[in-house]
DNA sequence: GCGCATGATTGGAA
DNA sequence: TTCCAATCATGCGC
């Protein structure tokens, strides 16, 4: 822009100023004052001062008539000069922002939470590791897994949607501030350097109301997982069979009531329950029964009998899960004390 | 509503 | 990593 004005044609800018040697810009205004009549910067300062009452037409043909008067680029010199000195005692203010942490880690979690990235990856990656947590595979986790991909993918569709509404309203902003600073370029010193920093800043203003959508987001994937995995809390009663089947492994394998992994999915199938929920139920066991075994003793010696029949049975091999020794509860109690 | 039963969670030890 | 022990939270019968 300097450049510009100092190569207009019929002007020498800078150099005109500065014949006199002096650079400073009081120096100058001492020279105007006395070479030019006041009156002709004072006319072009109340141009420029009403030019904004005025019609567009009319501010048109004012404007042109201003780029086209021989103090234009004299003035316009100057101007750039004044910039220049003012712009070199507030660069380093505006520095690159480094990476924001904040930005970074909030990307990384709707990554995660499959929001952001792409349709599916992540989502299904999060629904899943939701499912395993949740460790059911009963109709109403289903359900409720169901529900909270359909809730997630709602969440994506709307942050998907809002995001793509800044960029574009960046965008278009970044667009109109572009044309209206180039515009000003012609009247005004502005460089290319500044209108590259303008954008950055409308940029930068953007970003940050596209973190306030990226944190909004987190809170509401993170209520809406909080809520689903409260539910894991939700406690619900094995079924009558499943207890039976669990309870007949643990009274008969008294002496050693440690399943082997094999013994554990075999009982995790035949109960409809998953491996760890087998784990808990037999950890639970164990420490209640050594608690008090005068209280389980009615129990133990209830589903020893039942092993026994079972065992003299047609079908006596049929109800054995693993690899553990059958025998009574009342030899083997004093293992777990 | 209360108390007990029971599945799940958590922190520490081996 | 697995297990123990304590604890939490919910289900369920009374």
């Amino acid at each position: 822009m300097e450049d510009q004005a100092r190569g207009m044609p019929g002007h020498s800018g800078l150099s005109v100023l500065s014949q006199d040697g002096v650079g400073d810009p009081d120096d100058r205004r001492k020279h105007y004052n006395s070479v030019q009549p006041k009156e002709d910067i004072g006319d072009i300062l109340q141009q420029i001062m009403t030019i904004t009452d005025e019609s567009l037409d009319e501010a048109q043909a004012r404007k042109h008539a201003l780029n086209c008067h021989r103090m234009k680029a004299a003035l316009f010199s100057v101007l750039c000069e004044i910039k220049e000195k003012a712009a070199l005692s507030v660069r380093g203010i505006q520095e690159e922002d480094p990476p924001e942490p904040q930005l970074m880690r909030l990307d990384n979690m709707l990554l995660a939470e499959g929001v952001a990235g792409p349709e599916g990856g992540g989502a299904s990656a999060a629904a899943a590791a939701v499912a395993a947590t949740a460790g059911d595979l009963s109709d109403d986790v289903s359900i409720e897994h169901a529900d909270y991909r359909e809730k997630l993918a709602q969440i994506r569709q709307i942050y998907h949607a809002e995001l793509e509404k800044y960029e574009q309203a960046c965008n278009e902003f970044t667009g109109h501030v572009m044309n209206l600073l180039r515009e000003q370029s012609r009247t005004r010193p502005i460089s290319p350097k500044e209108i590259e920093r303008m954008v950055a800043i409308i940029h930068h203003k953007f970003s940050a109301i596209q973190m306030q959508l990226k944190q909004s987001t987190c809170e509401a994937v993170m209520i809406l997982r909080s809520r689903f995995l409260d539910a894991r809390r939700k406690r619900r009663n094995f079924s009558k069979q499943a207890t039976e089947i669990l309870n007949e492994y643990f009274y008969s394998h008294l002496a050693n009531p440690y399943p082997t992994e094999e013994a554990k999915e075999e009982l995790a199938k035949k109960c409809s329950i998953t491996v760890a929920q087998v784990v808990n139920w037999f950890g639970n066991k164990r420490i209640r029964y050594k608690k008090n075994i005068t209280k389980f003793q009615e129990e133990a010696n209830l589903y020893a009998m039942k092993t026994a029949v079972d065992e003299t049975g047609e079908h006596a091999n049929s109800t054995q899960i693993g690899l553990g020794l059958k025998s009574g509860p009342h030899c083997e109690a004093a293992v777990l004390t």
